[in-house]
DNA sequence: CATTTAAGAGATGAATTACTCTCTTGTCAG
DNA sequence: CTGACAAGAGAGTAATTCATCTCTTAAATG
């Protein structure tokens, strides 16, 4: 009977109270913008005061550029291995479709304001809030189907690696909502696959053989 | 010598000062963007006063949007016709970096902001600053070379006719600034014309002729 | 247990700004 | 020439909000 008296935690510190914070920054970005976004609506969201994240983050510009990156980097695009080029990228741009939908609108939404108040180029900027990969990531799917003989990976232009990614990023600011599995499809199967054929493996005139 | 006096104008009325207007309102979103833009720096751009901004919109939203209406109305990306796809796709789409580089930019920091003040979903926002058409015009360019022959419009898919320009708008919204000639040759050549080649007439297993 | 740190709560200052109202005067219609 | 309209100029209001500061008290440290 005499167990720890079970500490019943009053108050939250230090990461436990900087990730709910910045959760708390994220989700008023999500549902009024940055506009409308006040460093009082997000202390109440957190239930604290907004001395709490003034000791953290030196304005709102700050404070909201953390919160993005927070996002970001608790919502990682995952990378699947599913042992052909066509179901990598199907899952990997359906994973990007539904990560980054929020993300994007948000992004969007705040980036000029926060050019602003960092005084960041447009570059800085982007590559700030995107996290400057782009292509990197990705480019393990096609070294994979590269090993496994599907493409020739040295024969295929950058633009044709880049371009399903492009177009996903594309779609998602233009519509600022998830990106539809047809959509999708279409980008693999009518775009991609085609392009990447062309410089494939035994195929500058692939079908002279027949 | 008794000629008309010349009317020394002193005051622009009507259609004249509301393009004034508009183009002030607009040069402020370039410079300080939607955040920053105030009623009193668009009447000080424009040498006037704030009443002449409330007598025609009923607020700072409505002045954005009909400066971006303005703006692009009056800017509109040239439909070239130079007798091939290529030569006609390099020089839209090289127009539309131009004509849509600010147009973006400006476009893109005030979203979120403008459906803020008008309500609107994101959906509806984005139809009313883009002007929801899209391919709509472009069509004409891909008539054209399917009329001459140099392509069949009807074997190839709508995603490939719509990815130059949505690469071209995915580009700009990305870098906030114009598309490289080197990029919209790249979209052009590596993308474009290998896809819609693939279903030119006569083309389907065009290689096995050789 | 004593000490230090920072969380919770909120008052306050200072600046910005959307929007209204007033008044004078130039410009157009009849 | 006259009357209606709106441009030009600016004063003023009301609300918002970023940011600082104070004070009490919970929690971590040794």
């Amino acid at each position: 009977m005499s167990t720890t008296p079970e500490p019943v935690r009053q108050r939250r510190r230090g990461p436990e109270l900087e990730a709910a914070l910045l959760e708390a920054a994220w989700d008023e970005l999500v549902e009024v913008g940055f506009a409308k976004l006040t460093m009082e609506s997000v202390a109440a969201r957190a239930s604290t005061g907004i001395a709490v994240l003034y000791r953290r983050w030196a304005n709102k510009a700050e404070l909201v550029l953390a919160a993005i990156d927070h996002y970001r980097s608790t919502h990682p695009v995952e990378l699947p291995d599913t042992g052909t080029l066509r179901g990598d990228l199907l899952a990997v741009l359906t994973g990007m479709g539904e990560a980054r939908a929020d993300f994007f609108a948000v992004a969007a939404g705040a980036f000029s304001e926060l050019r602003a108040g960092t005084g960041l180029t447009p570059t800085q900027m982007r590559d700030r809030v995107m996290g400057e990969q782009r292509l990197a990531r990705v480019r393990s799917i096609y070294q994979r189907a590269h090993d496994r003989g599907e493409i020739d990976l040295h024969r295929i232009p950058a633009a044709v690696l880049a371009l399903p990614f492009d177009l996903v990023r594309h779609d998602l600011l233009m519509d600022l909502g998830p990106v539809s599995p047809a959509r999708i499809r279409s980008i693999v199967d009518e775009l991609v696959l085609p392009l990447v054929r062309a410089g494939a493996p035994g195929a500058d005139r692939a079908d002279a053989r027949g």
